[in-house]
DNA sequence: TTATTAATATCGATGCCTAAAATATCAAAA
DNA sequence: TTTTGATATTTTAGGCATCGATATTAATAA
């Protein structure tokens, strides 16, 4: 649309610039509305709880699955490498949140199970965050947030169709 | 709603999760559409351009102010610490893509600004990143588009009110 | 059995990111 | 002028994240 009036020498690009900058946005936008969300949480956890927000995720990945997980299963699940995954581990496994047992399976591999300490403390924290969730979302009516739940899902098998085939 | 039939010694977190999970599905949601496509976008960047995100963004907020910035200025417009700011910038000075320049009003700020060849290598990155980006919003139709827009613009406020007032 | 290939996890190097402390400068009050 | 408080940046220490390399074990093939 618009040729007319548009210099010859970027006019590929312009146009480009011109006709796709709407979506360029709408991901600057909500990449913005992850960040202060995720930045919040993480500031919270920190403030009330001490915690970090990898050492929270890899917490809640067990206590879904209370009969431990391989730290390949781990990976898998958060969406993280395997290197990242030990570090944090070895980080929860000191502070007693955490075991690594044996795999009585494959010798290769570790159990990695939440400690009694850990589940306890990991439901408190928890709850609080489903608090603080409740509460970013606040300002939203109902029937929005079921909109932008629907929107999302499309969003992500897009991206998933894009991504998905390296 | 539901009072009935819920064990009384985990009622409060029993109804508060029942009550509350839909927003943090909705959340988590959010989240995962936002990985998927920064990771990807991050994964073409690393392999296409060999740059690193940060960079890539610390090169977009000065080609839109060819002025030049101020260290604290890219540090409030990329939403992380001044530290950060100084390492990112550090390396760009090295690949010769921005340099440091003393302020003339303040000795204590520096103006930090592309160099020709960092504005020439920037723009080819950009044009590329936007079509990434066209392409993975692609699967959605252009109303849901719109309609995701004004509803990340609710989120992000309502957001903000609470995460605003630390 | 032996050799090969795949899977599991760790380690080292590198880069991003933050919070807190240190350094330098500015601007205005005493 | 000197002090004081705010501002701008860097430095430091620690955690998160990836990649590539490596050691061990498992599964399979010869």
């Amino acid at each position: 649309m618009s040729k007319k009036s548009v210099p010859a020498a970027s006019d590929t690009e312009t146009r480009a610039t011109s006709e796709h900058a709407p979506d360029l946005r709408l991901w600057l936008r909500t990449l913005a509305c992850t960040n202060l969300i995720e930045n919040h949480i993480r500031s919270r956890l920190r403030t009330e709880f001490n915690i970090t927000l990898p050492r929270f995720d890899l917490m809640a990945q067990l206590e879904r699955s209370p009969q431990g997980l391989k730290m390949g299963e781990l990976s898998k699940r958060m969406m993280v490498t395997g290197g990242n995954v030990t570090g944090i581990t070895d980080q929860l496994v000191t502070e007693g949140l955490v075991v690594r047992e044996d795999s009585p399976k494959d010798r290769r591999a570790y159990i990695v199970r939440l400690t009694p300490e850990g589940r306890r403390s990991f439901r408190k924290m928890a709850e609080a965050h489903e608090m603080w969730v409740v509460e970013l979302f606040g300002g939203m009516g109902e029937q929005q947030r079921g909109q932008l739940y629907e929107l999302l899902a499309q969003l992500k098998s897009s991206a998933a169709r894009i991504a998905g085939s390296k």
